[in-house]
Formats: C-alpha cells, sequence, structure tokens
DNA sequence: TAGAAAATACCTCAATAAAGGGGATAATTT
DNA sequence: AAATTATCCCCTTTATTGAGGTATTTTCTA
C-alpha cells in the first residue's frame, strides 16, 4: 500500500543491476516509495527537481560527472533533499569529501538491505548514518597524536599560528612577552625541523600535532 | 557461563544507579564481562591498568576530573582498551573534544541496552559508533556552507594562506603572480570585511568557507 | 627533594611580508 | 552583451619573521 507520507527516495547509480536492486529493496518495503532511478548525474539533474525526493542514494564513481561533483549541483537541485553516499570505495579523501560537499552520510555497498531501510530512515531523521568503517575513519579524523614532541604551550602557540595571528597578537592574547613567543617558535621550529610557519603547521597537521 | 573470550568492560560514572544498571546489563549478557566499576577518574586511574578492560565506557561529567581530562591519562594506563564515551552532553565543543582526546565512540544516554551492546561489540570490531544527532554533528562539521561569497580562486587562496604560506609562496605554486595574489587577497578581504590575515580565517572557518 | 623539563624574558640583525591605496585588461560564464 | 572572475602593474609604510645568542623562574617528576 501506497501513502503520500512514504519516504520517497531517488537513486543514482550506472550498474543496472544493483540500482534496479536497490529500486526493488526499497519499492517493496512498506513506509517507502521510489521517486525515480538515474544511471548518472546529468540524467538526474535533469529530472531530479520534478521527481524531488526526500531521500537521494548517490554512486560516487559514475561515467561522466562524478557523484561528488555532482554533491554541489544536486543540493541546488533539490535543498531538502537528504543525500546519501552508497559506494564501494573507502577513501579518506572521498569520504571527506563528500560529507564537504553536502552528503548526510555514508554507506559502503556491503551493507546490508535492513540496514540501508535503517539508514534511509535515519537520515530523514536527523542523524548521520555511516558504515561502522568509515565512521571510525571520521572519529580518527579528529584525534590528536598523543605522542606529540611539543609541550602544551607549544602546541598552543603553534595552533593560534595556524589561525594566522602575528606573534604580537599570540603575545597579547596569551599575557607573555612577544619575546617569549618568540622563543617558543624558535623550540617549535628545532623540534619539527623546519624553518617557516607553513612548514611547521604542515608537519604539525600531517603528524595531529594540533 | 563466563569464557576467557569474553570482552570485558569497566565504567566509570559518579551515579551510582546508572553504573549498577550498565553493570547489570553487561554482566548478564552473554559473551561480556565487568572487569571493574569506579565512581570516579581518580579512582579508576588507580586500579584500571590491573583490570584491563577490552572496552572503557565513560562518563563525562564526573565530581573531581572530567572523562575528558582523564582520557589521555586514561589512554596511558591501558593503550589497547577502547574507549566509548556514555554522557547525556551533547555540546558540540565536548563530542569534538572527547574524539580529540582519544574516544572511539560517542552515545547519549537515551541509548537502549540493545544498542549498548552493540556499540561495545562495535568499538572492538574498529568501529565507530554514535549516536544519531552525534554522527549528524560530526558529519555537519565537515560540510563546507555552498553560498560563500568567494570565489573558487578566491577560496583556494585563502586556504592556502590557511596554511601559513607566504603570498609569495602561493603565487609561485599557484603558477600566477603575487600581484595576482595580492588582488585575490584584497578581495577577501572586503568581502568578508576584514582587514587582516588572522580574522579572515577565523571569518571563513566560522563561516565554513575554508 | 634534587634534577629535569618547561615557560618565561631579553638582545641584535637583516630580510621579507603585510596592508592599504590606486589602476587596467584578459578570460570566462551566464 | 553584461557580469563575474582572474590576471597583472604601480606606489608607500609599517609590521613580521627567522636566526643567532643567553638567562631566570616555575613546575614537574623520578
Amino acid at each position: 500500500m501506497r501513502h503520500d507520507t512514504d519516504i520517497s527516495v531517488a537513486i543514482i547509480e550506472d550498474d543496472a543491476t544493483i540500482r534496479e536492486g536497490y529500486a526493488y529493496l526499497i519499492g517493496n518495503t512498506s513506509g517507502y516509495k521510489i521517486a525515480g532511478t538515474y544511471a548518472n548525474c546529468e540524467d538526474a539533474l535533469k529530472k531530479i527537481a520534478h521527481d524531488d525526493p526526500d531521500v537521494l542514494l548517490l554512486d560516487v564513481e559514475l561515467p561522466g560527472m562524478s557523484g561528488i561533483e555532482a554533491l554541489p549541483k544536486l543540493k541546488k537541485a533539490v535543498p531538502e533533499t537528504h543525500i546519501l553516499i552508497l559506494t564501494v570505495y573507502e577513501e579518506e579523501m572521498l569520504i571527506f569529501r563528500a560529507l564537504g560537499n553536502g552528503a548526510e552520510g555514508y554507506l559502503t555497498k556491503n551493507t546490508p538491505p535492513d540496514k540501508i531501510i535503517t539508514a534511509i530512515h535515519e537520515v530523514m531523521d536527523g542523524g548521520g548514518p555511516m558504515s561502522a568503517n568509515i565512521a571510525r575513519m571520521v572519529i580518527s579524523s579528529f584525534k590528536r597524536n598523543d605522542s606529540s614532541p611539543l609541550t602544551r604551550r607549544e602546541t598552543e602557540i603553534l595552533e593560534q599560528i595556524a589561525t594566522g595571528k602575528s606573534r604580537k597578537r599570540i603575545a597579547d592574547e596569551l599575557f607573555i612577552d612577544l619575546e617569549t613567543v618568540k622563543s617558543h617558535i624558535k623550540n617549535i621550529y628545532h623540534k619539527l625541523d623546519v624553518h617557516s610557519k607553513a612548514d611547521a603547521i604542515k608537519a604539525a597537521r600531517e603528524n595531529k600535532f594540533i
């Protein structure tokens, strides 16, 4: 039985078998209906405003425009639609680019059917469904390196430098002398074996010291 | 029945009722056992190395040392233990500080018992269990503002500035003239209504333009 | 409680970067 | 065709940076 309150779902996926599989799964789940299915982003961008789905399942590797490239355009076409990435790719770069471009969830393709349905519901409900390993990667991206060579004060000062503040301003805000800040920076550079602000920030970020 | 392969769980929670409730739940679930329960972090830090749990459920609001302060010390005491935050607090600041300090999951206290058990298993398995709203906050933290006033090039240059690079270096790396970079910066400052690097970075970060 | 580590402050120096102002003209996009 | 974006050029003045030192006080921690 179909209701007006059914959650409408659209799919962008180039593999016809997979696409129809998902459509079959969702179309036959009570409370859900299919608003449209598209084999590529170009096609989707033409039709999606009319179909206006509640949730869009988006593949990232597609012929033509990639799912990630299409994200901002899709967001513009259907701002209310919740976009859920559904892909085999698990590279950090892709995940963070997808989330940065407006994806509200990220599932890998080994996700069992019932979890996909749950995720659709969750994203509608203000959640951020992620596969377990994706969630761990996302959490890891926050984690500081607990064996940093920098002292607490040095870390604090390098963080301030990374916000673009001048040494003078940092000194003022930390209520210490400019010369003290300069000493700390000197020590930071020695420890990180760098000779410039940019290199220090780069080294510290790569190693999660800041 | 208890096995050597049971997942051992410890709990730091000041409310005795809640603490014993969790202990009862976990102790009576097949495949799980309680390694220890503590009412505060000071107490936990004394005993946890001996109890050596696989997973630690950690409250953030505690008398004495807070859970977040204790995180690095706990990590040091039991580096192999997976730490799962279990709290009523949902402030962004707390969440990001907890994850930055080594928490591998974040659950709110309305999480039903079966989900807590699942989360314990998940964190052991390399996942990053989070309550739905926490996951959304975490995902949102990655999302760029799609109505930035900055052009693509301006955004790119401001990102480079935020890495601490000099204008000259940015010009070299983008294969454009120093004067071009200066023009872009001029326009960025105008658009963001700021008069310095630090303020531009701050404004852009706050508004998720970069 | 002694020694180590961290944080603090001071000095000099040359080189570079930043910020603000004024322009102009290609190259894209819409 | 108009608007936006990207590019390049000139000027000035002040502020910042990075590198070389030394030295004191405070705070851990073994």
